[in-house]
RNA sequence: GGGCGUUUAGCUCAGCUGGUUCAGAGCAUCUGCCUUACAAGCAGAGGGUCGGCGGUUCGAAUCCGUCAACGCCCACCA
């Protein structure tokens, strides 16, 4: 049979994902197995996969196939989010490259281009996700917006109106001038910024020497909306101003001084201009003395009719312009360099403007303690754990959540106006009426009520996910949601923390009484090289598809794991996949040489191969034991590693070279078919990570039955593992290391036989195989080394090779004192130890043992040393 | 400004309750090999006073204190 010597992933991913789903072996239905369940965080309905998808959605199926394989009913939930800002934000964009407005459009006509764009992109990145390998259940793929999930989320919104949690009020809000909506305040992000800190003229009001308070201000554009000038009761600089009124400059307003130790003496003047309609402090000092407020701009961030000569202009070139005029007015004293944090919008990138305004809000508090509790006590878990901290804060200082924004593109809030006042919550008008009709004592006709026209935040729907993706909030004793909820994992980014996970296990105990879920994994941040995070508009994300074109979808997903343990960032390189590429073309080559042997049923097994056999047995079962611990603490990565290096280390460079028959010989059918299935439980131990290489060599392993998968197998369990023989291979291994490196110090030819010469205790049961390896005629105990024989030690075993024409017994000699040096250095410090009393005294007495050993193996080997040493200077 | 976290080989990271698996792994590097599964490979080697200082202890990468650097989260200082 002829195998090319390099794995080409391409067809063989096509090929196996086809017949996946052609056999239906990623859909689950309830039945009598345990359930293994995760939801996917549905990434936005028209977005790409990025980087961190490929990590998010690896760790995910690496954990749904390993569950599969352990005989669970796995559950894969895919779907997508509507993502209302983001969406809606590209859908204004296509139509104003259209040349259209969306004021120009109706709700519906708008709504109708922003399902159209849905249904153009919409699932692009769940066909992406194909490529990667993911074993979805592509049956139940969900949107937070289709049917059943609207629903929910207008089920949960009256549901939590009629407790009295949703409440309407006038809030300082996070106003995104460009989106034109209330954000909250997750969705703003700060950084710094450097401006200018302007200081202000405010002239005394009546004041005979024309003498004015000075004002620093980042916001001068501001101070059309001032309503008063703040100062500390205890400031003995401006205690002047106390109870005079104050001029705005170019405005000619006056406005009252004010006292309040809200005000930092230090900073500026201590004097403090007062806007209350813009600045979330100034709203409060604003409610505390009972305040106008001056709303000076529109909703996109310009001024209003409130402007006075700057109406119409955006704040920003305001800014420029009332700078200009100040000075001209001699109202600028001066203008300092300054830095501070400015609100951005996380999906926009405007600069947020503080906006009081009418929302809707969620009372967060008794929703927050059962959440909290949960994590506390380790109901759900944490991976890593120290994002409990970060959970533990934020749920402790939880505000109320303003769940409103003014966007078509969501769930319309379920809330009709009455004409002359108040309003009802409703599932919709019809029952809106009928509620209304109950409230009101004048005639009303179906069509008097008006909807809000706002829509809910984006997270309100994904909140409910993990329930509503089984139909659990309309149907909450439906099978489905009774079978798989409560979920068992969550892979998620840290970042979304707080906008996703913590309100998922509120709504959790809310809605179920039960976790969302028990363990939730948090994946790192894919940066690059240089330590920046992935961004579409740094362009310094690779293409996900093409990477997998490049290296295999295997080999991508084993370079994105071995790079990242939990929490940790994952600063990409493309070198990763490589290694990953390569490990799939070990594998490759391990199988070809495999299936490429002869057998012959009448040779015997070898001694050699026998002991082979039951070594790699051993290793095996040690191994999975161990893949067992790390799985269970959620150390991808780790694991990853240790199956690495169970392939290429234990079984192709040790195990392979040990049973490999000579050049054209076959081999016994007692060793191939153990070696068959050694491979085979190899395969099932990979499978998780790199599911198409595995997929694919595993039915090739032998007649495999139509629709068979090695998806729906079991992995391998553990079988007592032999320590003494494990141990005994350490020892033989490094015995091989020291004969390889005699012969290539010695530059002699693998094919040249050699003999070993060994002095001292050794055991001489696995003899065949060190023979095998090493090409050696002979292992023979000897009493004395041959003087100038290349040596080495193993512990305090003595292995050397005569080389009669090769004998250089200077450097021998050399060699011998080094290491005899090194040893008595080494004696020295353990015979310090024991000579210390306290020590003796105070350590547990093995470890005094040990050092005892220590001492004794240590003089033993300084004897030998200074014995060759004196044979070979004779 | 508050909180959390990180700092171990060139890079990415393991090192649990202090002591024989304590200085490790993978990659990278260097040397030698086109040996008949694999050069995307094989064999071997080098490389770190465990961020600095101080303390506890018979003994510290590990515990405590402190300083420094970096990162993240939270916060209304104009």
């Amino acid at each position: 049979m002829e195998i090319a010597s390099k794995y080409n992933p391409a067809e063989v991913e096509k090929k196996w994902y086809q017949y996946w789903m052609d056999n239906k072996l990623f859909h689950s239905e309830p039945d009598s197995r345990e359930p293994y369940t995760i939801v996917i965080p549905p990434p936005n309905v028209t977005g790409v996969l990025h980087m961190g998808h490929m990590l998010n959605n690896t760790i995910q199926d690496v954990l749904v196939r390993r569950a599969r394989m352990q005989g669970k009913n796995a559950c894969w939930v895919p779907g997508t989010d509507h993502a209302s800002i983001a969406t809606e934000a590209k859908v204004v964009d296509r139509l104003a490259a259209r040349g259209i407005q969306k004021n120009e459009l109706s709700r519906e006509e708008f709504l109708k281009h922003a399902w159209d764009w849905t249904r153009e992109h919409g699932g692009i990145i769940l066909e992406q996700l194909k490529k990667l390998g993911a074993s979805c259940d592509w049956d139940r793929t969900a949107f937070t917006m289709d049917e059943t999930r609207s629903e929910s989320v207008l089920k949960v919104f009256c549901d939590l109106h009629d407790k009295g949690l949703i409440y309407r009020g006038v809030r300082m809000v996070n106003w995104d001038p460009k989106a034109l909506t209330a954000l909250s305040d997750e969705e703003v992000i700060h950084k710094e910024v450097t401006g200018k800190l302007y200081y202000l003229r405010y002239k005394i009001e009546g004041d005979p020497h024309g003498a004015y308070a000075v004002v620093a201000t980042t916001r001068p554009e501001t101070i059309m909306g001032d309503t008063a000038m703040c100062i500390h009761p205890d400031d003995p600089k401006n205690s002047h101003l106390k109870g005079k009124k104050v001029i705005i400059p170019l405005v000619g307003r006056a406005i009252p001084v004010i006292e309040d130790d809200y005000v930092d003496i230090e900073f500026g003047t201590g004097c403090l201009k007062v806007t209350p309609a813009h600045d979330v402090n100034d709203y409060m000092l604003g409610e505390k003395y009972n305040l106008p407020s001056i709303d000076i701009f529109n909703q996109d961030g310009t001024l209003n009719e409130n402007g006075g000569r700057y109406v119409g202009m955006d704040r920003f070139e305001v800014r420029r312009q009332i700078e200009k005029d100040l000075e001209e007015a001699g109202l600028l004293e001066k203008m300092e360099p300054y830095t501070n944090k400015v609100g951005f919008s996380e999906r926009t990138d405007a600069i947020i403007e503080p906006k009081l305004s009418m929302q809707w809000f969620l009372k967060m508090g008794d929703l927050a303690r059962p959440a909290l509790e949960a994590v506390e006590d380790g109901t759900i878990r944490f991976y890593p754990e120290k994002y409990k901290n970060t959970y533990r804060h934020w749920m402790e200082n939880i505000k109320d959540w303003c769940i409103s924004r003014q966007l078509w593109w969501g769930h319309r809030i379920p809330a009709y106006f009455l004409p002359q006042g108040g309003y009802v919550v409703a599932m919709s008008r019809e029952e809106a009426f009928e509620k209304a009709l109950e409230r009101v004592d004048y005639p009303l006709s179906i069509d008097d009520l008006k909807q809000d026209e706002d829509a809910l935040d984006t997270w309100f729907s994904s909140w409910l996910w993990p329930i509503s993706v089984f139909d659990g909030i309309n149907h909450p004793d439906n099978k489905e949601i009774a079978y798989y909820y409560p979920t068992s994992d969550l892979v998620t980014a840290p970042e979304i923390i707080f906008f996703w996970v913590a309100r998922m296990i509120m709504a959790g105990y809310e809605y179920r009484k039960e976790p969302c879920f028990r363990n939730v994994y948090f994946t790192g941040i894919v940066r690059d090289k240089l330590g920046r995070k992935m961004s579409k508009s740094l362009g310094n994300s690779p293409d996900p598809i093409e990477l997998m074109e490049k290296y295999g979808a295997d080999g991508v997903r084993m370079g994105m794991l071995l790079t990242s343990p939990a929490g940790n960032d994952l600063p990409f390189d493309e070198s990763v996949c490589e290694q990953g590429r390569n490990f799939n073309n070990k594998i490759w080559n391990a199988f070809r040489l495999i299936k490429g042997w002869q057998r012959d049923e009448t040779i015997p097994q070898p001694e050699t191969a026998k002991i082979a056999a039951e070594w790699f047995r051993s290793k095996l079962s040690e191994t999975i034991a161990e893949l067992d611990d790390l799985f269970s603490k959620y150390r991808l990565s780790e694991a990853l590693m240790l199956l690495y290096k169970l392939f290429w280390d234990e079984f192709s460079a040790w195990y392979l070279e040990m049973i490999k028959p000579a050049y054209q010989q076959p081999i016994d059918t007692e060793t191939y078919k153990i070696t068959l299935s050694y491979f085979d439980a190899l395969m099932r131990l990979l499978h998780p990570f790199m599911p198409f290489i595995t997929e694919e060599l595993w039915q090739a392993l032998c007649d495999r039955k139509a629709g068979e998968s090695i998806m729906t197998s079991l992995q391998p369990k553990q079988t007592p593992a032999d320590k003494e023989l494990l141990n005994d291979f350490e020892t033989l291994k490094e015995v091989v290391a020291g004969v390889r490196t005699i012969r290539l110090e010695k530059n002699i030819p693998n094919k040249e036989q050699l003999e070993l010469q060994v002095t001292g205790q050794h055991n001489h049961q696995y003899d065949s195989v060190i023979a095998k390896i090493c090409r050696l005629s002979s292992v023979i105990s000897v009493s004395e080394k041959q003087p100038g024989a290349s040596g080495f030690l193993v512990g305090t075993v003595e292995y050397s090779i005569p080389l009669a024409d090769k004998m250089d017994v200077e450097a021998e000699l050399q060699k011998l004192k080094v290491e005899l040096s090194y040893t008595e250095g080494f004696l020295q410090s353990v015979l310090k130890k024991l000579a210390n009393e306290r020590f003796v005294q105070n350590a547990k007495p093995e470890i005094v043992e040990g050092e005892r050993k220590k001492q004794a193996d240590a003089e033993s080997k300084i004897a030998l040393l200074k014995e060759n040493i004196a044979v070979l200077e004779k």
